[in-house]
DNA sequence: ATGATATCGAATATCGATAATTGGCCAGGG
DNA sequence: CCCTGGCCAATTATCGATATTCGATATCAT
């Protein structure tokens, strides 16, 4: 056998968002993360048609997939708005988080490799850096992607996506708060780190307690402003 | 005063689903839910349009909604079919709906006034009816509503949202395997009386224990079957 | 004034038609 | 033989236009 290889993996990533309203998704979702969009701004189909040069079709049915993960609020006949959660859903959704995360976290230890510990201790310095440098739309988003690649991890394809839908719009909340400077930042990193720890011990109990500390004291944050 | 009225009350309910594309959804998932469509079957844009004649834009929108709920799978440019779980999806789910349940079922003890425990025997005595008639399919949904009720209890509507999610193709599972008599369907119904018992004892851990057990049993049946 | 009703504008919801994509099939060349 | 490229049929994706809905506001009778 010469030494000709009959497949090549990986070079090139898929064309990306090939669809319109895929495309016309990620934008919203993007201004939306950047806080270009706030919460409770509204998204008129037609407008956002014109600006983004497509058929109203295509802005509706990006707007019915941002409403799927949470991100948007449609009422029929009258609009869509950018998600503005109650002080009474941010609990709802801390308490239905901890137990998922948890479950994600140990589930992700037992898949755990040399570099993926290295790869959450690369996010972890991006979000570090972020937070140094006072990057709060920034931070959040570093924030998310952290905890997404536990969620990854865990090889629950299901649970990710639920993590997904019940984070995206928290995340919007946590940088308004950070930008206003209500939160702690310098215990932030800290608790990253403790989690990619506790990880890496594969001790069940020690890991569901570090995702539970990381989210109690988050969440205390949250209650010291509202 | 004389004795006539000012205001008269609820002579009509509302006329529900005034939307299309919602009549269109309702239809489709009662199809999905009573077994005349089975997982893996394909729905067609433009034949549904033309079944229910209305556009294939509307029909487009139910099956986004659908979608949203993982009761049918979308492939890009290729089609839509209902939802067919491999057993490692399954498992997945009940390892996510387990912790779920409990938090609900926790929640909803606190909650819970004597009318509640009365419907919820009445949908116990429901599923039990179902059961003896060998009406597989309508017994599944009995099933769901026994469990929806508790959902609501919760208080937590993003609980209940996401339980729906979940559960929803996974009772199209649970009716499959019972009109093959693979489940030991005497057991069903004690184990749902277990729940409603612990719940009326406000007893966390008994009422944890009593949901672990009850979605364990269910999923050795399940095993028992892949 | 006041309460019921009509009108209107802004937005979504729906439609019918056209464009773009995919996978399968087949013909031809190495 | 099988690999390549191009065509074809089926289906989704997108469009532009029209219909419907809803809330606010104006109108009218009493």
């Amino acid at each position: 056998m010469p030494a000709t290889v009959k497949t090549r993996r990986s070079l090139f990533r898929p064309v990306r968002d090939s669809s319109v309203s895929a495309r016309v998704t990620e934008a919203i979702r993007q201004a939306i993360f950047s806080g270009q969009l706030l919460p409770g701004d509204p998204l008129l189909e037609m407008q956002l048609a014109r600006e983004f040069e497509v058929s109203q079709t295509s802005v509706r049915e990006a707007l019915l997939r941002l409403e799927r993960v949470n991100l948007v609020k449609r009422t029929p006949n009258k609009g869509t708005v950018v998600v503005k959660l109650t002080p009474d859903e941010v609990r709802e959704r801390y308490d239905i988080r901890v137990p998922l995360e948890e479950l994600a976290a140990v589930e992700a230890s037992r898949h755990l490799t040399g570099a993926d510990v290295e790869e959450l201790q690369r996010r972890v310095r991006r979000l570090s850096a972020d937070i140094m440098a006072n990057a709060y739309f920034e931070a959040a988003q570093s924030d998310l992607a952290f905890h997404g690649y536990i969620w990854e991890l865990s090889g629950n394809r299901t649970l990710a996506l639920m993590l997904d839908q019940l984070t995206g719009p928290a995340v919007i909340f946590v940088s308004i708060m950070r930008s206003r400077n209500l939160e702690d930042l310098s215990s932030v990193v800290h608790s990253h780190q403790e989690i990619v720890a506790a990880l890496e011990s594969h001790d069940a109990d020690r890991i569901r307690a570090s995702i539970r500390a990381h989210f109690e004291s988050s969440y205390d944050q949250f209650k010291k402003e509202s």
